[in-house]
RNA sequence: UGUCCCGAAGCACAAUAGGUUGUGCAACCGCCUGUUAAGCGGAGGGUUGCAGGUUCGAGUCCUGCCGGGACAG
């Protein structure tokens, strides 16, 4: 197997974990930035790696069109391409299912699309999204699945179920890279049936790792927190759990708190880029007049690089400039946040003061609950 | 000094032969969950330079004044 996962402890159903992968090590629960571009917007790898990141996402759809995975093969491959040497996962474009909704159209063979660069029709088999992802050369891969919004009535969702485990065998048939791990991806909405019946179906297949997704797809926070716990529960304990596209802060406590071990989210840069910075007290949105004059750094006690060195106000007159360090800035901070929130978490696990650590935090966050 | 043109939101400007003023930007506020997003949305803001007149009704027409500009002397 192309990765080792152990568990180290437990507090609860919070676990602490590792993964071990061909470009290193990730201590979980972990946090990834999303890099769907080859990528993390805004930020050089070397600031990613220095705010913390120990993985980070790619994107089989938006990799293929451009530059082409065959380019990125021939270069070296994705890691030697983009200079980011730590382990990277890549989406399986699955997600671009649901969001590039009204140019597809989905049947047992593959998603079609019209490319959003071009309109040209992209064919994505479950094969040809593993061969990309192959060519890509990622540590983890993401079995092709598809991603109904909530709401989606129920004959439809379980149709998706059905189609999200066929591709998945397919996937797993298709893939050859040893030097790589498939993940499959449970599906099934708020459904808890459909869920168990995705998760057993999935985990008969032996998947070296197991994804939650079809979350934050337009349902309440308490239909998701709902739902995750028991479907978690369902997967195989020696497996690393993995909840794609979550989320807030108060969300990926939520997540572990269910046995989630992985999660990643563009929250972080691309409200980083849009001016709002995640810290302690909440978010702050740096635009706002009340910043102008500012002295004080986001977070008194974060140890960023941005909060170690600029004002508020300064961040503040970055953003109404338009200037793109303020971008930049706000997405280095939030990454470290971001970062530093996950770190917290694996050393109160460790301490068995999950709870305590989350609910506190809940309460600063105004989540209490 | 004379003739002509122009004065409307903080700024730049729209407003059909007179019919209760709009747009962009700025400023202000909010939103963003496996990135089609350095994006999107919302609200505020004007006695239309001043004073008269014509008219049922004037940003619009007439007179005067103030301010800016062009041309001529």
């Amino acid at each position: 197997m192309s990765i080792r996962f152990v568990v180290l402890g437990n507090d609860g159903a919070a676990r602490r974990g590792r993964v071990e992968t061909p470009h290193g090590v990730v201590e979980t629960p972990v946090f990834m930035p999303v890099g769907t571009q080859a990528t993390v917007k805004g930020l050089t790898p070397q600031q990613v790696r220095e705010a913390g990141a120990q993985i980070i996402l790619g994107n089989t759809y938006h990799l293929c069109l451009r530059p082409g995975d065959e380019v990125i093969a021939e270069l070296g491959g994705l890691h030697r391409f983009m200079a980011w040497e730590g382990p990277i996962l890549t989406d399986s474009g699955g997600f671009q299912v649901y969001s590039l909704a009204p140019t597809r159209k989905i049947d047992d063979r593959a998603a079609v699309f019209r490319s959003h660069i071009d309109g040209a029709l992209v064919d994505l088999t479950p094969e040809r999204a593993v061969a990309i992802q192959e060519n890509l050369g990622s540590d983890i891969a993401m079995c092709l699945d598809e991603c109904p919004p909530h709401g989606t009535p129920s004959e439809y969702l379980r149709i998706a179920v059905e189609r999200t485990i066929r591709w998945a065998e397919r996937c797993r048939t298709a893939h050859k890279r040893p030097d790589q791990a498939l993940f499959a991806i449970v599906q099934g909405g708020t459904d808890l049936e459909l869920r168990a019946h995705c998760a057993r179906a999935l985990t008969a297949l032996d998947f070296p790792g197991y994804a939650l997704g079809g979350f934050s797809v337009g349902e309440t926070a308490t239909q998701m927190v709902a739902a995750l716990g028991p479907t978690a529960a369902l997967l195989p304990v020696d497996r690393p759990r993995y909840l794609m596209g979550v989320g807030q802060p108060w969300d990926i406590l939520a997540g572990v708190r269910s046995g989630i071990d992985m999660f990643d989210c563009v929250l972080p840069t691309r409200n980083g880029r849009n001016a709002s910075a995640f810290t302690d007290e909440g978010e702050v949105r740096i635009r706002n007049a009340c910043h102008k004059r500012d002295l004080r750094p986001l977070e008194s006690d974060c140890p960023c690089y941005v909060c170690r060195h600029f004002s508020r106000a300064y961040l503040h007159h970055l953003f109404l400039a338009k200037e793109m360090l303020g971008p930049t800035l706000l997405s280095l901070h939030n990454v470290a946040f971001y970062c530093r929130l996950l770190a917290g978490i694996r050393q109160a696990i460790e301490q068995r003061r999950f709870d305590e650590f989350a609910a506190v935090r809940l309460a600063r966050w105004g989540q209490s609950s």
